[in-house]
Order: structure tokens, then sequence, then C-alpha cells
DNA sequence: GTCGAAATTGGTAGCGCTGCCAAAAAAAAT
DNA sequence: ATTTTTTTTGGCAGCGCTACCAATTTCGAC
């Protein structure tokens, strides 16, 4: 299976240095264009790197310098659309900023989020970014002995170790109640997924519940399915769900793929969707504007989170939490 | 805006070294489990380690020794569900072989793909991971030079500069385009969103065109929507398509987003699928299983490409192409 | 033309680690 | 007890770059 492979390219700043015939202080000042040099120095110093195929070497820059100008992004999934659109929004303002994103997947295990922190340490980080606060005691020794910037997301409810940007789960669940009790729903249920590994869908389901209780009807009951949120556990859910409660006339999912999948359900059963049951989400998804009957659901600044975080880690802001806030879509299915 | 932040955690292995009452190397020598020391020493170390707080610094590491262990990703867009799947395969092999990814994303810009890759080079990442063929010579050049495994994903119909892993998006076309006709469709359409970027979608284009013209039905219309793929432009697209070409009896989409679109639109106006038209797409998304016609479509193995992807580099296998080719769904839609 | 200020330049000491090598210690063989 | 073998150990030279500083050149003003 072993194969032998040419080695990497050995071309050094020195030996640009020696072609174009300057310093080598010379060279690095042209490239990173920083402190003075002659016009004239400046052009041999490119022609040489062109001729060369000069590639410089970050490894050996961050060591002699200061910043890596890497961002290490440690988050739980890829499979939920969430992360790659924090990334997304994340990414733009970095490379942008000269930065560079680096990331691992803890498929929501805080153990692992533990080893995979350490491992990103180990380069030298300019901002760690985490999903929400709920971090092992190691995991959080490791950050703040790191002195680099922590920025911890998509949620608001609980202690940053540094910057926090995102906007409150449990804020979320309570809105999503107070609308499905303003519109006259009164026995209502809850379909979602492993709530102990993902801590924000747990907060917003306390915060759900909460609502439901101080108003006098409380949640009936609810289905929990084992493992990631899918469009086909939201189905099953909402299927063994109505098994138990046929009379529900209002079910809340843990997120919109769960709500899509109770959605088509309905569709499926020739439920009657607001008529006989109505279906609430969570997150905004772009499908969920264009099914035939709009989904209500909340839309969260998503894309804007890893915008701001990312922004605020390369201005090197101080310390903060910042709230983006969520817009609750009224959509056509509650 | 800017606020002092503290420097970096200044431990340093000599600090460790010192503090255990050992040498250099030998910490060295436990941290990485590599050559040979005793019990004793072990256990200081480790025990000097734990109590300073120490984390490695592997860019001093990579510049002492050889390997980064990074491996670049330089994809298109974390927009289409394609990359973060491919991402989470890559990243999971990865990260059980202790090795690290890094990404940026290119936008579908040829020009910006040079330049991440240039960026990336100078991280002397162990691979660079692209998506397809369609590289400038720029880049194609800098990939040569720098010595470090290459990677292409996502297609196999074109020239590789090393290795290559992914499946026919030409033969799929051709596979949806038969597929169709043998059903019975012979009043064909196409609504596809931007062509020139995303050469994948092309080239499933073209090999759906192919069949087409040679099987003496050639495709009718086609409604080229501006911009990324998604669920609303499909919807448009097929709405736009159909103002022209009332009595199409299928439309292939460029993907299952835009397949949804369509689906959702013929749901919204009544259009009974198959009866009236059918819909036909590509990749295999989850969702397109559990609407209540199940999506005809072609199921791309997209996790396993990043897996296999990086599992190639990872053993250092020698330069190939592998096909893992795709399957059809017939679903109900077509 | 001379002089001081400003612009430009190159040498060199690290950055923190690993690889190499020779020295020291421990174990095995005589 | 001595020699040989094996295991363990530490010193130190880089890896390729940037930061710092001192030396040199250029420039404008007198």
């Amino acid at each position: 299976m072993d194969f032998d492979f040419k080695q990497q390219s050995a071309v050094t700043l020195a030996e640009v240095a020696e072609a174009a015939g300057v310093g080598e202080s010379t060279v690095s000042r042209v490239l990173r264009n920083e402190g003075s040099f002659s016009r004239k120095a400046r052009e041999r110093v490119l022609e040489a790197v062109e001729r060369l195929g000069y590639v410089p070497n970050r490894i050996a820059g961050t060591l002699a310098s200061a910043g890596s100008r890497l961002v290490a992004f440690v988050i739980p999934s890829l499979s939920n659309i969430v992360f790659p659109d924090v990334l997304r929004g994340a990414s733009g303002v970095l490379e942008k900023n000269k930065h560079q994103a680096v990331f691992s997947v803890t498929d929501y295990d805080p153990q692992r989020e533990e080893a995979l922190v350490a491992a990103m340490l180990a380069w030298r980080p300019t901002a760690v970014m985490l999903a929400g606060f709920e971090h092992t005691e190691g995991t959080l020794k490791m950050l703040r002995a790191s002195g680099c910037r922590v920025v911890e997301v998509l949620d608001v409810d609980g202690a940053a170790v540094d910057l926090a940007v995102g906007f409150s789960n449990r804020a979320a669940g309570r809105a999503s109640a107070e609308f499905l009790l303003k519109r006259g729903y009164r026995r209502i249920g809850y379909v979602g997924h492993d709530l102990d590994r993902d801590t924000r869908a747990g907060k917003r389901f306390a915060g759900f519940r909460e609502t439901l209780a101080a108003s006098g009807y409380p949640l009936l009951d609810r289905e929990i399915c084992s493992g990631a949120s899918s469009v086909e556990s939201g189905r099953l859910g909402l299927e063994r769900l109505l098994a138990r409660y046929a009379d529900l006339d209002a079910v809340y999912f843990s997120n919109d793929d769960m709500a899509l999948g109770g959605y088509f359900h309905c569709l499926s059963r020739g439920i009657s969707i607001t008529a006989q049951l109505a279906i609430f989400g969570y997150n905004g998804l772009d499908i969920g504007r264009v099914t035939p009957q709009p989904l209500s659901t909340i839309r969260t600044p998503r894309v804007a989170t890893g915008q701001l975080a990312a922004e605020l880690v390369v201005t090197n802001a101080p310390p903060q939490v910042v709230d983006l806030g969520f817009e609750l879509v009224e959509g056509a299915t509650a």
C-alpha cells in the first residue's frame, strides 16, 4: 500500500535571497510588505519568487513571529446544517482577513471535545470556537490557560469563557410555546432528538415546557428519538407520538429537519395541517419556506453568528456576549 | 475596538524537562511515545506535563521534523451539502489517524481557488483536497511543485494530478436520461443552476443531453437559474419552464435541492407527479426519501468519497483514480 | 560640497521542537 | 569481577522564518 512520494518543495527564503541578490531580511520584508525597501529590491525579489516558485513557509513564519492566524473550530457535527452555516459565515470573514480555519468534529461528545481542543491548541491558534457553554472542566481549564481567544457560539444562556455570539435557545423555546398558545393550541406534544448531547436543543425544550406549564396547558407527551436529528426520525417520532395521543393539536419539533419529517408524515397520511395538527420547528431552513405551506419556525442567524464571531476575533475585541436574537416565522403550519 | 489579551501560554518542552529533571530529548520521546525511555522517566515527565499544563507546540514540532499532518480542503461551497458531507467522511478518518483538517471556500471561483491553494500550501500540508479536475494552470503548477499529495474528489471524468476519488458525473447524467426514457417520458426539460461555475453539474447535464439527443427525443428546453442551487430556485425554475412548455412530461434537475423545489411547486399547484410531470434529481439527499412520494434521483457516495480520500492520504497510497459509482434510486416521482 | 536625517539593507539570534550521536547506565554474558 | 551487549539518556545542531540592531546608502538642506 505504501508509496514513495517526492519530498516537499525545498525552495526557502534564503534561496530566494541568494537568487535575488539581496539579504534574507529584505526578502522577508518585501513579501510581508512591511518595513521599508526600495522599488528595485522589491522587483528583484518578486522576480526571484516567481522564477523559483517560492511558497512561504508559514510554519516557520509562525514559529519565528507571533500569531498563527489560525482559527480552530471544534464543532459537534457537520450533518446538522447549523454548523456548516456558522463555518460559512466565519470562513468568509477569516479569509478576508488572512486567517485560516481549522476544524474537528466532536460528534456531540464532551470527552472528544476535550481531546480535540487539546489537539487544536497544539497549533497555537489565534482563537478557538466552540458550540455552546457546556464543556468539561478539563476543556475549560485548557482554554483559559491557552491564552488564545475563545468564542462560544450559538448560545447566550450560560457563562462565557471570553467571547460568545449567539441567541437564547431558552427564549426561543418560550417564544415557540407562546406562539402556539396564542394561536389557541392546547394539546401540545414534542418530538425531539437526543437532548443530552445537544444541550442547546435541551434548553429550547426546557423553555418550551416551562412556558406551557406556566400557562396551565402543560406538555401532553414527548417522543425522543435517539441519535441525531433527521427528517426521517421526525416523521417516525410524530407517527409514534400520534399513536399514543391521537388528539394532539400541535407538535413542537427540536428543529426544522425533524419538523419537515412531521410535515411530510401529515401530507402522506392526509392529516390536515393546522386544522387537525399544527407543526412548529426551529432554525428557519430555506427548504421550510418553499413547502406548499411554509413551515412555522424560528429563524436563527447562523451565518451572521459565524461572521460576527470571526470579526470579534480578527479585531481582537474585548470579552463580551452578543445576543443576535432570532425571528419567529409565522409560516402556515401553526 | 482593540483589546489587550494575555500572551500564549509559555510552557515549553525545555521547562518540562527542567521540572521533570530529565533532558529535553527524553521529554520529546516520552510524549511521542517513540524511541526508548525508562518507566521512571516516563512517570516524571507525565507528572511534570500535568502539573505545568504543558501543551506541545506542533508548529515547532512540524518545523523540526517532517510532516505537518495537516490536510487542506479547498472546497467550492459549504452551502451545498455535498461538501460538508465529504468533509465529514474525511474528518472522521483523519482524526482517527491524528491528522488535522484545514479548509477554505472558493465559492466556485477558480481564481480564488488558486489564491487559496497558495495560502494552504504555506502550511505545508500532507495533502490538498480539491473538488473536481478543473483548475487554473497556476493551481496545477503549484500543486505539482508542492510535493504534497493531491486528491481531487467528486469526479472521475478528467485527468488527475495524483489521487482522485469520486464517480462519473457524465455517466450519472446519462443514467438519468436512460431511466426517464425507459419510463416512457419523451418531452423532457431541464432546470439547473449556474453550470459554468459548477462544472460537475455541467458534466451531468452534458451526459443527460447527449443520451436524450441520441435517443431521438432531444431536450425540449432548459431553465438555468443564476446563482447557487437552492430549493427556491428549483421551484422558480420549474415554474418558468412550465410557462414556456406546459406540456413537458419530465424534468431533470441539477440536484435534489432544485428537484425538491420542483416537487413542492407541483404539490402547490396540484400538478400530479408522474401522471402529469415526472421529476428527477441528483444526490440522494435524505429528505428526498421522506417526502410523500420519494424523490427519483441518483444517490452519490459523498461521505464514502471523503473517507476513502482521507484513507488514501494517510496510507500514502500510490496515485490512482477510484470510481465509487452511484446508485439510481427509482423513487416515485419519475 | 558637507553634514545630519531618513531610508534602506544585511547579519544574526532565536522561536520550540526533533533527529542524530555519543556518553552513561543497566543488564546480560563470560 | 570483568567484558559485552543492550537500554536509556542528554547535548546540540538545525528546521525556515522574523525581530532586532547596526551598518550602509540616499537624500535634502545648508
